[in-house]
DNA sequence: CTGAAAGCGCTTACAG
DNA sequence: CTGAAAGCGCTTACAG
């Protein structure tokens, strides 16, 4: 059986009350006491039942995270950033993944939930399309912070990465490095990210005086045939676009491989420019320029948001809703 | 404040005890019961209380998992193998990172203990030496399953690569390719798999009659200047490797890129087998032979042992410390 | 088939 | 500075 406060108590023959303030370093507590507790529970090899506590507090010290899946590079290290944080409070965290499922995602919240985790951090699921279930967390006062993926319509805090911006910095980059016929290939359409960065493409053009040519935009699940799209979109060399900027970098990194293998050369014949910065952009040759995010800052920024609801701080309207500015790692695939 | 077992109960005027046995549907509750007490939980939005069902059936319903770090590729795909046999039980999971850090994973494993988690999946950190805070989990009863990474003179269930096997098939694979002079660049000297690969390496070398060269062998860490040991590995091409076996596809990659720009041909000059199968193989150019670890099998494998040992279920000798085999995947870089 | 009562391991207002 | 008592939200042996 675990040793508990009872028994500390009973062999050191003073109250399990005196025990619990001792452990806690009440002020009341006498020093002779404090170390004659520690020295026992030592001893005793005790550990502290945060089950125990959390219940008779109602603090369960823990915060959930629902992610889309972890193995994305993205969400893992804003995991790390959030965790830091999280650990920085003395809370732990429980992670779940919706894979970006709904249903999945219904589940994993009612388990939080039921958890009593004292906040919640949440990607919603590229799946998802209605937002009742967050209301059920409105309904219960467990407080949330939107990461990266936002629903509409909630009056929460919220981080994410000015994929808006993002998108326009990627394209006027190419647009002053002298591409003329800009192409981009779009991530799910149904993702908000997918769209603002569309959207800052857009904007790029227009402020450029660009026209938009609606065949040079595709949007693409990630299950897709890529190289199929890459092929009609440049099986004309004379009507092909002259730069690609994609929704990820691991599009990116498709297109040049199908760009070589069609015997065009990268970046003279076609610039491409991805997104996320991840480790493929040195691998890939010609290295390849992306527009970068910060996992990790983000993550300890909504952390710390969540943990200003949690204690019920106020929140400065400015910090409310965060974007995180991107910038152009330049590399050789847009020289 | 939330609903609780309680409010039912007076709501529909019959005991807590049987709005209790209802939602847990205990076979003495008629169907009629059930059905009200179903219903009128749906109507309060109650949400079951896991902290307090845990404290009094001393059961959490959830498990710890350990890894030195959540962001390598290896172990965010181990962690969604473990989590869907984990969802499987009706259980969640705590995850902690140690960061490659002892004093770290001393202080999650403490608070795993305190959550009172059920069990836990744990893979030491690489700068873990000693294993004292290993046996405080057998002290306290709490049972566990290494995973991958494997600490000496325990007793408990083990999951891992066969890295071995798989060190002697990469090396195997470039013998039979007819290359003579084999070279390692091997990983973190103290991590048993670092060891384990190499030690293939000599296997394969040693049954095919060949010669071990000290020159050809290093050990390195994450952090270390790699380019400088390829440049002195390969200064001289009179005394040169023809091929590298290393312990990950990063340092694989790293060699590639580095002797390309030393001049040298892969293939031709040298043939390059990594570790790992990532997603930086078929990227790389020439794409990467590499070694495959099967990731979420293995996560799978080490959550359901550890749900047999926590079930008190008997585990057949054979089962008890289990080696996933590898497959060489043989792509352009050692063609 | 249902209920009253005890208790899981803690914390804390109250009393001294 | 310390203790006795109540209670967090549940489950379950016992009684009927």
């Amino acid at each position: 059986m675990a040793v508990t406060i009872k028994d500390i108590a009973t062999a050191l023959r003073i109250s399990p009350s005196t025990v619990s303030r001792a452990l806690n370093d009440h002020p009341n507590i006498s020093e002779e006491t404090k170390k004659q507790v520690a020295a026992k529970a030592k001893e005793m090899k005790y550990q502290a039942n945060f089950i125990a506590a959390g219940l008779r507090t109602k603090r369960s010290n823990s915060i959930g995270i629902l992610v889309p899946h972890i193995t994305s590079s993205f969400f893992a290290s804003a995991i790390d950033g959030i965790q830091k944080i999280v650990s920085d409070h003395g809370y732990y965290s429980i992670i779940c993944q919706s894979n970006e499922d709904y249903h999945n995602e219904i589940d994993q919240i009612r388990s939080l939930l039921s958890c009593k985790v004292e906040g919640i951090i949440l990607s919603i699921a590229s799946d998802t399309k209605v937002f009742e279930h967050l209301e059920t967390l409105e309904a219960y006062d467990t407080p949330f912070v939107f990461f990266d993926r936002i629903a509409p319509g909630f009056d929460t805090p919220t981080v994410e990465a000015n994929d808006f911006a993002g998108g326009f910095q990627a394209v006027e980059h190419l647009i002053k490095r002298g591409r003329k016929r800009i192409a981009h290939l779009g991530g799910p359409g149904l993702l908000g990210i997918s769209k603002s960065r569309y959207e800052g493409y857009l904007e790029a053009l227009r402020t450029y005086d660009y026209e938009v040519n609606e065949d040079f935009v595709v949007f693409t699940d990630p299950d897709e045939k890529h190289d199929a799209i890459i092929e009609k979109m440049f099986e004309d060399p004379k009507n092909m676009p002259d730069a690609l900027f994609t929704f990820s970098d691991e599009l990116a990194v498709e297109s040049i491989l199908k760009l070589k293998r069609m015997g065009y050369n990268i970046p003279r014949d076609v610039s491409v420019v991805g997104f996320g910065n991840s480790n493929l952009c040195e691998i890939v040759e010609p290295n390849l320029t992306s527009v970068t995010h910060e996992p990790i800052k983000m993550g300890e920024a909504a952390a710390e948001l969540l943990f200003k609801v949690i204690q019920n701080r106020h929140i400065p309207p400015h910090q409310k809703n965060q974007k995180f500015d991107s910038r152009v790692i330049i590399r050789d695939s847009s020289r």
